[in-house]
DNA sequence: ATCGGCTCGCGCAA
DNA sequence: TGCGCGAAGCCGAT
């Protein structure tokens, strides 16, 4: 059973008697603990009908480039593969993502699409919704905890939220039950692009080019729960002593895979709380918490990813201080190309740029930098967002938006006054020497470079 | 090494 | 209305 707080009718449309029931798959790219997928599959049970997968690959995804439409690609095959043995064809189109759920729609009972937060994606949802003639239906499948569920309000800081969400996570972290369709559908002919190889797919579409794939991180959810077995095995036991420190590996890089859906985060927090492992509660402050507070914040505030989004006191210290004596300048390409003074900031950046992810440490160290060393918050903050969205794989995420915000206050609260940063939470490279060999770091980052 | 101050707003207790 | 407290801070004093 996917309970009911996960759904939400988009439209008021009637369900009616089509040929098949319609899963637009746009947000969870994958088969298993998909509650999108398990409730398309009961209804369609219900109905004696068949399912039909649907996903729609645009070249105009904004901010999209090779990187992360391999990765996709990669993680979108297996999930072919996965429905074929559940007996499910999946339709992949060549289209924007609502034109095709619309086409596809025409023979659908009704249309079942996953949950998403940003901005495009809610307006795709809501021109779909009105202009079908079935039910449109969206099912929260990427979160523990349903965002309204969790909290009816734009939350302050994690202080404010925790309290809430967990007082919830026991009604929505439950095992699932998968079941299979009853009708098979795979005799049915649907034209479907072919996303059989990713590297040929990557080729013959009209994408941004220029930033490559990567070696470090691949696609798809074997993949995921791969990674995520070594990190219950070999690094959770040392996740609160060590997640803090870029030199070592003991993070469970998750991030990717959660950004484009190839796992739930439900599946993680149920294999987490199987260890008796002390690491447990931090990690699952980060998965939960943390992750679901940027959920709130971008579902909230229309302004998740501009200046303008940021709390009162933040927008006003820094604005008091735009016009501050700044010592260094950099240009967008000098950021980009990590040529700045300090080597910890550059490897930060090449981190990113050659691995497809940053540590998590860095993320803010590097993000504050970019307000020191740009004309205005304003700049810095476009900056920032566009080298985070182009570069990690994890880019476009609630996290990313909420991460580059945190740097300029969100969440967090005000600090002693000083030059350009104001209020703001100021770092410096002591305090990464502080706790970790920072000149190590660098050296790393000097060779992969 | 450790500690208090910095500073705003939320939310609970009263 | 008062008060405690907060993602990773820094900084100066002891």
């Amino acid at each position: 059973m996917i309970h009911e707080d996960r759904v939400k009718k988009l439209n008021k449309k009637e369900i009616r008697n089509g040929r098949y029931v319609l899963y637009w798959m746009q947000a969870s790219h994958r088969t298993e603990y998909n509650q999108a997928l398990e409730y398309a599959i009961s209804k369609a049970n219900k109905m004696n009908r068949p399912v039909v997968v649907y996903f729609g690959i645009t070249e105009f995804f904004p901010e999209a480039n090779e990187r992360h439409y391999y990765f996709m690609l990669e993680g979108l095959r297996e999930v072919k593969s996965s429905l074929k043995e559940k007996g499910i064809p999946m339709v992949v189109r060549h289209k924007s993502p609502e034109l095709g759920a619309i086409e596809l729609s025409k023979d659908a009972s009704l249309v079942i699409v996953d949950g998403e937060y940003l901005r495009k994606q809610k307006r795709w949802r809501s021109y779909v919704a009105q202009t079908i003639d079935c039910p449109l239906v969206q099912v929260e499948s990427d979160v523990v905890v349903p965002v309204e569920a969790a909290s009816p309000k734009e939350e302050y800081s994690a202080a404010t939220f925790r309290p809430k969400i967990k007082k919830k996570i026991g009604t929505y972290l439950l095992p699932m039950k998968e079941n299979r369709p009853k009708v098979d559908s795979l005799e049915h002919d649907f034209d479907s692009f072919n996303i059989e190889d990713p590297e040929r797919v990557v080729s013959s579409l009209e994408i941004d080019k220029s930033v490559r794939r990567v070696e470090d991180f691949h696609g798809g959810a074997t993949e995921a729960k791969k990674r995520l077995e070594d990190f219950l095995k070999n690094k959770l036991d040392y996740y609160e002593e060590y997640r803090n420190d870029p030199t070592k590996e003991f993070l469970s890089n998750m991030s990717p895979y959660l950004h484009f859906g190839q796992i739930s985060p439900i599946y993680i927090a149920l294999k987490v709380l199987e260890t008796d492992s002390p690491g447990k509660d931090a990690y699952l402050e980060e998965l939960i918490v943390r992750r679901e507070l940027s959920v709130n914040f971008v579902f909230y505030n229309q302004n998740y990813d501009s200046f303008d989004g940021l709390p009162n006191w933040a927008k006003k210290t820094l604005k008091e201080h735009a016009k501050d004596p700044r010592k260094y300048i950099y240009t967008i390409k000098e950021l980009e190309n990590a040529e700045t003074h300090d080597p910890y900031w550059n490897a930060a950046q090449i981190e990113m740029r050659t691995k497809g992810k940053m540590h998590g440490y860095m993320r803010m160290y590097w993000g504050k930098k970019i307000i020191e060393w740009t004309k205005t918050p304003g700049e810095a903050f476009k900056i920032a967002l566009y080298l985070n969205n182009k570069y990690e794989l994890d880019g476009r995420d609630p996290n990313g938006f909420t991460g580059v915000a945190w740097c300029f206050g969100k969440h967090d609260r005000p600090w002693k006054e000083r030059q350009i940063f104001g209020k703001i939470r100021y770092m410096n490279a002591n305090g990464l020497k502080r706790k970790f060999d920072a000149d190590l770091y660098a050296e790393k980052a000097r060779l992969i470079n």
